[in-house]
DNA sequence: ATCATCTCGATTGACTAAGTGAAGATAGAA
DNA sequence: TTCTATCTTCACTTAGTCAATCGAGATGAT
């Protein structure tokens, strides 16, 4: 077992991802799996897999058949990066602040308060990370940086 | 590969641990491996691999034969845990800012921005620990919490 | 001569993450 | 009703990393 899991696995990355392009195209209709994968370059058999974990989740909801999609539940602006991170990946810092998982408590006790102070700053930066701002940042980059496709 | 990690792995923990004990001890005298494994709970054999390593580190230094052992090369005042980390992992944030290691550049760099804070972030509190403040912690600890051996 | 470190490599076991595969059910739209 | 796309579930592979151990011989201090 590994120390405080302070490394965001690529499957949450890749959830991360799922969520931003759905904030990002901020449409009521419902996008498709294959669309939000070769968008953002997701294996889409995996990503199935993630969209629907982040529905039990209550961040995205789905409809079926032919005009089928995920969409989001709640607007961006709610959504933190620091929700999706804890639901997928379990977080230790808001859960169980006395029991860091996997530490050797009786070992590395002494240095029990750094790892607590990691934690914290780490979560503090999850947790105010929504994804509006993301998204806004996104759109001010391609504004500066993309104006002219028409070359 | 893993995103940044961000995780300190158990064999870095058990550097650590063994670092520490030798600030502890803060003797001129060298310690033996097995003194050291069995104060700080660490397997002896994989103890001998870790100080082997944190010795081409320029962390410690050994002495062979009868009366042989390990010993730290600086004093604890000026040996920062981010050090020990850096030279033991690799460090993502010193090096190579621009190039987080694993992380998907293309998708991921929308959050390149998030990532990097969180990586600044912790450096910044394992680079301003040193091993002397941890020693001055623990014997404070024990001051207080273990004065009456002789129940 | 004894004890303990040094060196180098090989190897093992356990675990986790990442991704794939198939099958069949369901539901909405044309 | 037919097409499309999601839903569900279980199994499975593949790959990699981490932790730890074993061996065997060299070196060096007391």
């Amino acid at each position: 077992m590994l120390a405080a899991p302070n490394t965001v696995s690529k499957k949450c990355r890749y959830a991360l991802r799922a969520i931003f392009e759905l904030a990002l195209r901020d449409t009521t209709e419902p996008v498709k799996i294959q669309d939000i994968a070769s968008a953002q370059g997701i294996p889409p058999r995996f990503l199935e897999v993630i969209l629907a974990e982040l529905k039990h989740g209550g961040f995205v909801e789905s409809r079926r058949g032919n005009d089928g999609g995920y969409m989001l539940v709640r607007p961006a602006c709610d959504l933190t990066v620091g929700e999706v991170i804890s639901f997928l990946q379990g977080n230790v810092y808001d859960r169980d602040r006395t029991a860091l998982h996997g530490l050797d408590l009786m070992g590395d006790y002494v240095f029990s308060k750094m790892w607590e102070k990691v934690s914290a700053a780490i979560s503090d930066i999850y947790n105010s990370s929504n994804f509006a701002d993301l998204v806004e940042q996104e759109l001010a980059k391609r504004k500066t940086y993309v104006p002219n496709y028409a070359i």
